[in-house]
DNA sequence: TGTACATCAGTGAACGCGCGTTCACTGATGTAC
DNA sequence: TGTACATCAGTGAACGCGCGTTCACTGATGTAC
């Protein structure tokens, strides 16, 4: 029952990383303050001295659930040699990133949820993909040499967005798994291949 | 207090009706059973004479949810002349289709949550994106005169429908109305103009 | 450097509300005679 | 055709569980002297 602000800094990160994982598994009614402090090591009582209430809690762990997977993109583009298009849109279309919802990309995993939620979460929600697009429309800058780079990369980007969010929720949702993996192959394929 | 064999299938199809819009407005965990039954007309007790639970419900509510969509496309079509890809486009991704969720199609305004739902739900689910699919793939036909139409064809289906639900999905989730509308506008004219 | 004391992260029981479900009851329907 | 009776859709109060939140308490931290 020890306690310095070091270790209360740490736990509280804690909850929020595994909040942020459980959100994008179960949603945002799926996950009890209760399982959450337990999984975290701790009792209920506690969770009070961390956030004002669960909604608290929720905005501010969505936050950083989308924030996480941008990190993932930036740390990899970072690590060695520039990230490609196809290297992005293979990853997100991967059976791997369909199969880890909670370490996966938090836009896919909650678009709905987060439409039904408060203005601040929306918010927050509306600056990452702004953001995301323009990455997307920075990654297109190597490979189209066309005419018109800045708009037709925008417009491209934010199809391309919007293809990868709606094949990861669709191969989530679909049950025959054969479907699932066709519809992943389809669009890397109509993305990578000879489209744009 | 009357009731008649016609009555109770009557007041059946109502609580399924309004159960669909509020499922499809509100998600999965936001409908209550009390909430329903009193928008129908009715007191809570009466339910189980028409449910054995509420989960017994939402999955039955859902089929009628995505079934309705398909069903208001298909009497358009009947109504006059044949339905153009370009018009199912521009109709989906419309403002007032992501301003009426309650009475649009429940693919977008609910895949993350039919992701987390059970075996018979997201089976039902299958076999209607299955069906949305190769009516896309149909009406690509009059357009597309290329080669290899079946498989091209599937291929562009496939994408103009993920390209469909993440537009709407995300149209909805993103506070700006701005950004919103881009959105929106961006995927009608990839998917309608010079696509493909 | 040691000692007394205030702070506060974490505990775990208890509270209270919402909501799904149950149940005894009502009265119109519609069948049996 | 009329009458007695069984059925069952719908009522509304009550139950019980889950879950978010509160609260009195504990004991290590870290500051004051």
């Amino acid at each position: 029952m020890g306690h310095s602000q070091a270790e209360k800094a740490q736990t509280h990160e804690r909850i929020i990383r595994i909040a942020s994982e459980r959100l994008r598994e179960k949603g945002i009614d799926g996950v009890g303050v209760a399982d959450l402090m337990k999984e975290a090591g701790l009792t209920v009582g506690g969770f009070y001295k961390h956030f004002g209430s669960r909604d608290d809690l929720v905005t501010e762990a969505i936050g950083s659930a989308l924030g996480s997977w941008q990190a993932k993109i930036a740390n990899k583009a970072a690590d060695g040699e520039k990230l490609t298009l196809g290297q992005l849109v293979g990853s997100y279309l991967s059976t791997a990133h369909r199969d880890a919802p909670g370490k996966g990309c938090a836009v896919s995993a909650l678009v709905c949820d987060i439409a039904r939620s408060g203005d601040e979460t929306r918010s927050i929600f509306t600056e990452q993909v702004r953001h995301d697009i323009a990455l997307i429309a920075g990654l297109l800058d190597g490979e189209n040499a066309g005419l018109n780079k800045a708009d037709s990369n925008k417009a491209q980007a934010v199809l391309t967005f919007c293809a990868l969010i709606g094949a990861v929720s669709l191969s989530r949702a679909v049950s025959d798994d054969e479907m699932s993996r066709e519809i992943l192959a389809t669009v890397e394929q109509a993305l990578t291949g000879t489209s744009g």
